[in-house]
Order: structure tokens, then C-alpha cells, then sequence
DNA sequence: CTGAATCCCATTAGATACTG
DNA sequence: CAGTATCTAATGGGATTCAG
């Protein structure tokens, strides 16, 4: 992802530089890994770390931790803690703000799954010429 | 952007890993600029390069550049060239697949104007304390 | 179990110069 | 005008280690 590009666009807000709506947007976004995060949230309810890190194949937890926390910086989600013993589990759960996209990321969702199935059938047909 | 994650995703597909539909759309978006390009595209009509240059502040011609063709790759825009004598001058435009992406586009930039808003206000409330 | 800190290398962005 | 080529500096990701 890119702490960089977040870290610019938060600059920018906090020196009055309302001219970045649409970096603002996108920073909200970027991230390889946080649609599919919030995507299992969307689906699957609320889970705990592990679950993202079996789920979101090939992510390493520092990855995974990085986005669960930008997404919480951003207040999309949020974590609670449980302790069995000594143990900790955790919860992340999207925020009201989080519901918000629901549509969004659904409506995203569709248009990739659309798309791939496009890009798929020109993939078929070529190849079978 | 990520070129490698889309390199990635790309791969996955050609092996038949159809597994990864959310990587594939997040790789349609990752990208600062391509919101803003499409933005562009979508509220101003088709326009050269150097338009996107002018308004995408500090983006840099070979970023751009990067931009646009992975658009391109991806079927979202196209380009036609014209000639006045020697000098060249550029159009980039929606395909359909970039048109079908319009109200998603649209929907995620009023998502981002309202949570603007209300993180502006938060910050105005903690400053007036 | 969750997750932060560190080290190291792959990737990306920016600046500059060059071409058709 | 619209890019491409090249070089360098800044970033990000993965693996490992450590801690509550």
C-alpha cells in the first residue's frame, strides 16, 4: 500500500487543502488486500486476525496488520480484545462508516466478477482458434 | 501503483487461478491517479495528455504515462493520435467497460465528499474546544 | 494468539535528458 | 506535444524476532 501516499493526504487535510477529495477517497481504498478484508466483514460478520491471515492468502502479518490498522485510523473498522486466560482474541468489526461502503464494495464486487468473466470468454475463444 | 501486483494477478489468471476475482478488481483501481483520470474523463470528456498532466498536480509524465496505459492494458480507456503537421496530439476516451464503471465511480466519489465533510466537522468540534 | 519492531532487498517514484 | 530511457533515492513487502 502506500503509508506515504495516506500519510500526504492527511498533510494536505490538516493544512486546509480541501482540494483533495478524490485522494482522499482513494487513500481510503489503497491497499492491495483491504477490499478483501472488508469484503469477508461484509460476508462473514466479524472475525479475528488469524481468520484474515488464513483467508487473504500470501499476507504476512505485518502486512495485515498495517491495513487492519489504516482501516481503523480511517474508521472503518474497529477492534475489540477478549482475553480466554492469558490468551487474546480479537474482533475487528466494520463502524457505522463502514456499513456505508456496503453498497460500494458490492457494487465493485459485481462489476469485477462481470468483467473477469469477459476477459475470460475473449482468454477461451482465442484459444480456441 | 503496483505493476507487480498487477503482474500478479495477471499470471494467476493465465494459470487458471480464478480464485482471486477481488484481486482482480482492486488491481482494475490500485493506482493514486487512475480515480482522478477517470474523474476527469467522465465529468470533462476525453482529453490529451497534457490536460491530465496540467490538472493531476504533481504527477510526473512517466507516472502518467504508466497510468494511462494501464488503462489502456486494461480496456478501460483508448487513444487515438492526430497530427497538426509534426506535432502530436492525443485523445484518451472511456471504452464501455471504462462507461460501466461510471456509477461506481460516481458513488465512490460522493461516499468520499460526505465522509470528507464529516471528518472536517470533527476537526472543526476539536478545534473550538 | 495477536501484533509490534527490525533488517534487507525488490519495486516504485522523481528528475533529467532525449526522440519523433 | 507526447512520450521514452536512464539513473538514483525513497518506499514497501517478506522473513524473522520479540513481547503481552
Amino acid at each position: 500500500m502506500s503509508d506515504y501516499f495516506r500519510n500526504t493526504v492527511i498533510k494536505k487535510l490538516n493544512n486546509g487543502d480541501f482540494d483533495c477529495t478524490k485522494e482522499f477517497t482513494v487513500s481510503m481504498f489503497s491497499g492491495k488486500h483491504k477490499l478483501l478484508i472488508l469484503w469477508i466483514l461484509i460476508n462473514n460478520g466479524p472475525q479475528g486476525f488469524s481468520y484474515f491471515k488464513k483467508n487473504l492468502k500470501g499476507i504476512s502479518k505485518k502486512v495485515l496488520s498495517n491495513q487492519l490498522n489504516e482501516l481503523i485510523d480511517d474508521q472503518i473498522i474497529f477492534k475489540q480484545d477478549f482475553f480466554t486466560g492469558k490468551v487474546r482474541h480479537t474482533e475487528y468489526q466494520l463502524t457505522a462508516v463502514g456499513k456505508s461502503l456496503i453498497p460500494i464494495i458490492v457494487a465493485l464486487n459485481d462489476w469485477g466478477e462481470n468483467r473477469l468473466k469477459q476477459v475470460m470468454l475473449v482468454k477461451k475463444f482465442n484459444s480456441d482458434l
